[in-house]
DNA sequence: GAAGGCCTGGAA
DNA sequence: TTCCAGGCCTTC
């Protein structure tokens, strides 16, 4: 489950293996992961050179030559692996739907995503002509003003959790991170966020940005299927203290660690730390 | 504002 | 066979 550690570090990887590089043939093997229709997505970007890659929330962001954009939302269990001549594995992949092939010297970047929740489209390069779902995203935490983002929240009436999950209100942020930043900051996630005190709110967007740092420093969180450009895992998950430790022993103060239900997603949380 | 359904496929 | 995952949408 990729979130902002995972795709940040993915495209710092990719930036360094792609960045200047033309993409010479596409080979579309799902043509439903595409928003764009598959023949437009190969006349459109085949020939063209990589400018630079960047992270947008959850987004990798291909900037193309002649002002395309291109979009890739890994959903839950997407992945990008790069292979080159040498790094080319005997095995086959499953679930691939999407190679990009470049040449001098020759390599490809694989698209695989076995739930295939994730998506790949193109918009020209133009803040204002970006795809919807990038446009309607709030801010980047880590760009965030402590103060700015404890007077948001301090006036919104959802449940903590619920509003960290909303990409159209903070960009980047899934379970994992949302869970973990709760616990360090020692907020429960079915508080309503006007009922948290101000400074409370002040520490748990402290609490946010030290954990996506850690994160990203880590590599970014190896659950089930997130892996590195070359296939190597992150390594944060090592460092959960709730997400995915339900039943656990806290490791701050050995109360067993509790799991909710918050509209269809599990929320993990120290019953003892978080108030 | 909250809950439930949908998409898909692997694990139990 | 059932459950679950994250994001988005619809319904209440």
């Amino acid at each position: 489950m990729p979130e902002l550690p995972e795709v940040e570090t993915l495209s710092v990887q990719l930036n360094r293996v792609l960045r200047g590089r033309r993409i010479s043939k596409v080979q579309i093997r799902t043509p439903s992961i595409l928003e764009t229709p598959p023949g437009e997505f190969e006349a459109q970007i085949v020939g063209r050179q990589i400018a630079r890659i960047k992270r947008r929330g959850k987004f990798i962001q291909m900037e193309l030559s002649e002002n395309l954009a291109l979009w890739c939302h890994l959903g839950m269990t997407g992945q990008l692996f790069f292979q080159s001549e040498e790094s080319r594995p005997a095995f086959l992949l499953s679930h691939v739907h999407l190679i990009l092939f470049f040449d001098n010297p020759p390599g490809r970047l694989i698209y695989r995503d076995i739930r295939r929740f994730g998506h790949i489209g193109l918009s020209p390069a133009l803040e204002s002509q970006f795809p919807e779902e990038v446009r309607r995203l709030g801010p980047e935490p880590l760009d965030w003003k402590e103060e700015d983002f404890a007077l948001f929240f301090k006036t919104r009436r959802a449940r903590i959790k619920s509003l960290l999950l909303n990409q159209t209100l903070v960009a980047g942020l899934g379970n994992i991170y949302s869970d973990e930043s709760l616990f360090r900051a020692g907020i429960r996630p079915l508080r309503r966020a006007d009922k948290i005190a101000h400074d409370r709110l002040r520490r748990l967007h402290r609490s946010l940005c030290e954990v996506l740092k850690e994160a990203i420093r880590w590599g970014g969180s190896s659950i089930d299927d997130y892996r590195h450009l070359d296939g190597t895992t992150g390594r944060f998950q090592e460092f959960h203290r709730v997400y995915g430790r339900g039943g656990e022993k806290c490791q701050t103060c050995g109360s067993s660690i509790r799991s909710v239900r918050l509209s269809g997603r599990t929320s993990s949380f120290c019953p003892r730390c978080q108030k």
